[in-house]
DNA sequence: ACACATACCAACCGTATGGTATGTTTTCCA
DNA sequence: TGGAAAACATACCATACGGTTGGTATGTGT
């Protein structure tokens, strides 16, 4: 049996590795700290490889923050916090999902769209709004199951579905530059019970 | 009158005005992307003074938050929302202040220590524990009201002081990684709106 | 008047950086 | 089975980087 001839766009080749390299090493390192050559040397590829996928160090920022969103999204969607009927459920299944899966290195759980963008925001518009996207693409996720739990319980506040959305990935995004600053990732679970805490309140559960 | 002979050693020298443009330099493009020469310029000082205050750039990352620390902590000391004699008048205070103070460019806005920790958390960490200790030396002056209208309150609840001060600072923070992904400071205002909610909602306030 | 320390400056150094020019190899498809 | 095109590799370039060197000007304590 040969092995497969036509190589996948998106699988195995220099132009993946790469941006699992840059997956790993940015979210290490940061983005203007990781040199091209560095990326290389971790994809085993060569920089005339590098240049032949991407036109510049930027337009591989903006890819990888693309791959970041593909592949989280897939992620996500493929989460076991959805099995709940009801919708509140799965929202604060949702919240106790993100808690769960802050494990190991802090460069292991921690957002790669988040820092990038947090770096980057003032000198690569490009890269900044290719994050914007990944993130707020992420919370629009979010949204339908919050409505809905809204109009099932009856809630009526002067909060909107979309504004609490964005606000979990806001408590998220903290947690992590909270535990990066005190190198202890229990400060990111623990504003995830004060998330929950808070969403448990809104929606009047005991 | 002679003009001030013996120099202040933090007053108008070549390293204050380093510290300040790295503060402001550094807030907007990053600390990797901020070259020793960018702060000479800015600072209208010669690379040689620079070395001759900072052993280093590592060493002048270490001290801009240090820096940042003693700034800020003068900033909120001076700041209306000690004002009110109740305690939690005084927290949900300092919600609305951190709320007002979120005006004019992204840069001025958001926090330097912030944003050098979650760049050089793992590269550098003498700059992250000097980020480590402006953020929660913060936090401990903010415990105080809040155990102290926890106390004042009788509320018996699941959480301590300590732990919302930290949460506090987890909603600014990511209040602002999401302002500069989506490049709009009304995104870390609105966060700000559901943690007044949230300690509304913990202190029992309608 | 002397020794000494601090603050600062101009010029320089080795290296690492992002990027390019020019191949060579592999894959696809007519 | 050609031949074009995509996918890589090698060698190189100009520059910008962090850092060093040797020096001067000025103040300071004795």
């Amino acid at each position: 049996m040969p092995r497969p001839t036509k190589q996948s766009p998106e699988r195995g080749n220099a132009r993946h590795r790469l941006l699992e390299a840059a997956r790993d090493i940015i979210r290490a390192k940061g983005f203007a700290a990781t040199s091209v050559d560095d990326l290389c040397r971790a994809a085993d590829v060569t920089k005339g490889a590098f240049f032949h996928h991407f036109a510049s160090k930027d337009a591989l920022g903006v890819a990888v923050a693309d791959f970041w969103a593909e592949t989280t999204t897939d992620f996500f969607a493929a989460a076991p916090y959805h099995a709940p009927p009801d919708p509140l459920a799965r929202v604060l299944a949702y919240v106790a999902f993100r808690k769960a899966i802050i494990l190991g290195e802090i460069a292991e759980f921690t957002c790669l769209v988040g820092t990038l963008a947090q770096e980057v925001y003032a000198t690569a518009p490009d890269i900044r709004d290719a994050c914007g996207r990944s993130i707020f693409g992420h919370t629009d996720t979010l949204v339908v199951d919050i409505e809905a739990a809204r109009i099932d319980r009856g809630i009526a506040d002067d909060w909107t579905a979309e504004s609490l959305a964005r606000h979990t990935q806001a408590v998220i995004q903290g947690g992590f530059v909270l535990a990066k600053a005190g190198n202890d990732p229990a400060l990111a679970r623990e504003s995830l019970d004060h998330l929950d805490r808070y969403i448990r309140h809104l929606f009047h559960v005991t």
